[in-house]
Formats: C-alpha cells, sequence, structure tokens
DNA sequence: CTAAAGATGTCCT
DNA sequence: GGACATCTTTAGA
C-alpha cells in the first residue's frame, strides 16, 4: 500500500522518464495526454490530439540533423524540456525534448483539444471557432500563450507549462501518417493523430 | 556578407 | 489551390 503522499494529483507532471525514451514512443503515448499552461491567474489546458516525431542525425527533416547549433541547443539537452522555435518570421512551436542528453529528439505538438480556459484562448487566437483554436502548431502555441521566452523550460516541475497524464484515458485509434510541411524526410510515417478527432489540423 | 528556405496560417480566387 | 506575410537561421560566396 503506498503512502497517501506519493499518490499523484490529477495534474502532476509526466516525469522525465516519460521523455527520455525512443522519440517515435513518445509522439504516440502523448497523444491523449493534457497539456497544461498557466500564467498570471489563468490555467490552459487541453489534449493532445496531433505529434509529429523528429529524429537526431538520422532524421533530415529534423532540426537537429547537423548537430547541435545556438537554434536548437535545446534539442541536445536533458529530455523533459520545451524546445520552442520561431518560423515563418511570426510563428512560434512546441515541441518537447526526447532522448538522453546529448542524443537529437523532439516531438511537434501539432494539435489539441482545448478543455480549460476556452475564453482566453479565444482571446489569444482572436476567433470564436473552438475547432479553430488550437488545430495546428502554431495555432496551438498562441491559443496557449507559448512563446520563445518558455524555450527551454523544464516540463516536469509543473509550473508555467507541462504535461500531465489525462484523468479519464480512452482507448485511442491512433493513426499515422507522413509528417507536414517538410521536403526531406517525407517518406518517415511519424505523424500521429487520434482518429476522427474533430481537433487535429488535417485527417 | 548575402541570400534563400523554412516542422505555418490566413485570405483570396 | 495559390499568394503572401515576415524574420531567423544557416549555407555559401
Amino acid at each position: 500500500m503506498r503512502p497517501l503522499s506519493s499518490v499523484e494529483s490529477p495534474s502532476a507532471p509526466l516525469a522525465r522518464s516519460f521523455y527520455e525514451r525512443n522519440t517515435v514512443l513518445v509522439a504516440k503515448e502523448l497523444l491523449g495526454k493534457l497539456l497544461v499552461r498557466r500564467f498570471g491567474s489563468a490555467v490552459l489546458e487541453g489534449i493532445i490530439v496531433e505529434t509529429e516525431a523528429y529524429g537526431g542525425k538520422d532524421d533530415p527533416a529534423s532540426h537537429a540533423y547537423r548537430g547541435p547549433t545556438r537554434r536548437n541547443r535545446v534539442m541536445y539537452g536533458p529530455p523533459g524540456h520545451a524546445y520552442i522555435y520561431f518560423i515563418y518570421g511570426m510563428h512560434n512551436c512546441l515541441n518537447v525534448k526526447t532522448k538522453p542528453t546529448g542524443q537529437g529528439g523532439a516531438v511537434l505538438i501539432r494539435a489539441a483539444q482545448p478543455i480549460t480556459g476556452i475564453e482566453k484562448m479565444k482571446k489569444e487566437r482572436r476567433t470564436e471557432r473552438i475547432n479553430d483554436l488550437a488545430n495546428g502548431p502554431a495555432k496551438l502555441t498562441q491559443a496557449f500563450a507559448v512563446t520563445r521566452a518558455l524555450n527551454g523550460h523544464d516540463l516536469t516541475l509543473g509550473r508555467k507549462l507541462f504535461i500531465a497524464a489525462n484523468a479519464k484515458p480512452e482507448q485511442l485509434e491512433i493513426v499515422s501518417t507522413r509528417r507536414i510541411g517538410i521536403s526531406v524526410g517525407i517518406e518517415k510515417p511519424w505523424r500521429f493523430f487520434i482518429g476522427g478527432n474533430p481537433f487535429v489540423s488535417k485527417q
């Protein structure tokens, strides 16, 4: 019998050991998990419904492909940290670092189903359409107020940004396809989403 | 130093 | 289905 003090609360952050594994496996297992963002007095939560795995020197589509640089250094740092990059002159994208320190790997969080703080997300996104709040990597960071200021943030601390197990897990139908928006490494089926979920970017 | 592409979203036709 | 916004990073001269 475990003592009460060790029982995890519903919103306890996933441990570092969850992230320190095969990147494709982590990408699949992140589906159905709860993304939590706290800032000021606001709490924003959403269920992760779409991810993509990006490897290291084995994956030409990955920012980590050519080894560590200033931009991608988080992809070679410790697992369980947020890798947030700026793209197309205006968008931020949120990844979670996988694999042990020194090995490249991260999972791009592409879409989430809004659960908590929906009104706040509507303001951040400047739209009333719930299906349009976080059904894409840059929409998601905008809805959750995630910017490069959080690059390198430790996701295991349960503070400004973290991921938790779903309090009501369901049996999921996981669909895999080619990754979106890349020009190399397109043959790898490393995009994963929850089949039939209306908050996925593209079926 | 210069140039070109980029893990995208939005608006237009 | 296509143009375009907008700027950082990286590769190459």
